[in-house]
DNA sequence: AATGGCTTCAACCGCAACCCT
DNA sequence: TAGGGTTGCGGTTGAAGCCAT
């Protein structure tokens, strides 16, 4: 007889989670520290199970989360890397370091799946239904333009989304608390778990560098330094035509072994992503990424730029 | 204004991997 | 090494909000 779930537990809680019960979780671990989840809703007095506790942290409450629209620069992150990896939303969040994977999953699901299949469908009304990384054998393209081309109105435009909206967690929790303190009775700040943590999250949130809520965890220092993360080293020599040979050889499972983490990767010792290994701008996803960008900023012309491609 | 369909996303569920004794 | 406990992950669900009619 295997062991129930530890949700099954009568009088424990389900559903979306309150303020309060935010502030409790949040005051918990600043003290703590995340882990050790089994012991969190005894501690705290949470009738929550600690498998939502701990999901609940790390999809929410977590400092450096970046929560909001995904930038194209983003979205082509996930594109490319859901090529690569496939569903390891895990995977693909830890290039992401202000995503979640619940966070990287929903997008995937409710934007890009779509995004993805009228791309498709605008090349070839065949391939709807084919797989979502694969090209027509005859297709070849030329992206002469790289991440990092300043010359490049995507690129520039990425980089822009990328450092302009950017709401971190705590300062999330901040506006949800201020929300709940106007339609609550004013609590006792000194004496109880919530007035400790409201008053953790104001110093938290009003302080404007170092406010790391966790102590294992330099998000914040991320988030500084994290648009410089996704710096791919370019070259800005114009890549060659792209066959679909290369594009499969790309998508190809040997090509996992080149992606290492490399520490110069990334500015920051917060950080350390991974890397391909191979010329990047050799990667003929920028394309996709580049329609879907045109595909956002000029709806209706997309047709005739890919026709003019093909 | 009402309502029914659609979309979004936070949260749940179940399984697998990992850890500890 | 086996077995129980804990944590992580990916798929799915359902409530809430949005939008068209």
């Amino acid at each position: 007889m295997g062991r129930p779930p530890c949700c099954d537990k009568v009088g424990i809680k389900k559903g979306p989670w309150t303020p309060e019960e935010d502030i409790i979780l949040v005051s918990y671990i600043q003290e703590h520290g995340p882990g050790n989840w089994r012991s969190v809703p005894t501690n705290t007095g949470l009738m929550r199970c600690s498998k939502s506790c701990r999901l609940r942290w790390t999809n929410y409450l977590r400092p450096g989360i970046k929560r909001g629209n995904f930038t194209s620069h983003e979205e082509g992150m996930i594109i490319h890397l859901q090529a690569l990896l496939g569903n390891k939303w895990a995977a693909i969040a830890s290039y992401l370091p202000q995503r979640t994977d619940n966070d990287i999953k929903n997008y995937w699901n409710t934007h890009l799946k779509k995004k993805i299949k009228k791309f498709q469908t605008t090349l070839d009304p065949h391939m709807a239904s084919s797989s979502t990384t694969s090209l027509p054998s005859s297709t070849t393209y030329t992206e002469k333009r790289s991440f990092n081309d300043s010359t490049n109105p995507a690129s520039v435009l990425r980089l822009n989304q990328t450092t302009s909206t950017y709401a971190s967690s705590t300062e999330n929790i901040s506006r949800l608390l201020e929300g709940w303190m106007r339609s609550s009775p004013k609590p006792d700040n000194t004496n109880t778990t919530v007035g400790k943590s409201q008053e953790i999250l104001q110093q938290s949130s009003s302080s404007s560098s170092s406010s790391n809520i966790c102590n294992n965890n330099n998000n914040n220092a991320m988030e500084t330094t994290s648009v410089q993360c996704y710096q791919p080293k370019l070259e800005q020599e114009s890549c060659d035509l792209v066959s679909h040979e290369d594009f499969e050889s790309l998508l190809s499972l040997d090509n996992l072994s080149n992606i290492a983490w490399d520490k110069s990767f990334c500015d920051s010792s917060t950080f350390h992503g991974p890397q391909t290994t191979q010329r990047l701008d050799n990667q003929p996803l920028l394309f996709i990424e580049k329609w879907l960008l045109d595909e956002a900023t000029a709806q209706g012309d997309e047709m005739v730029e890919l026709s003019s491609i093909f």
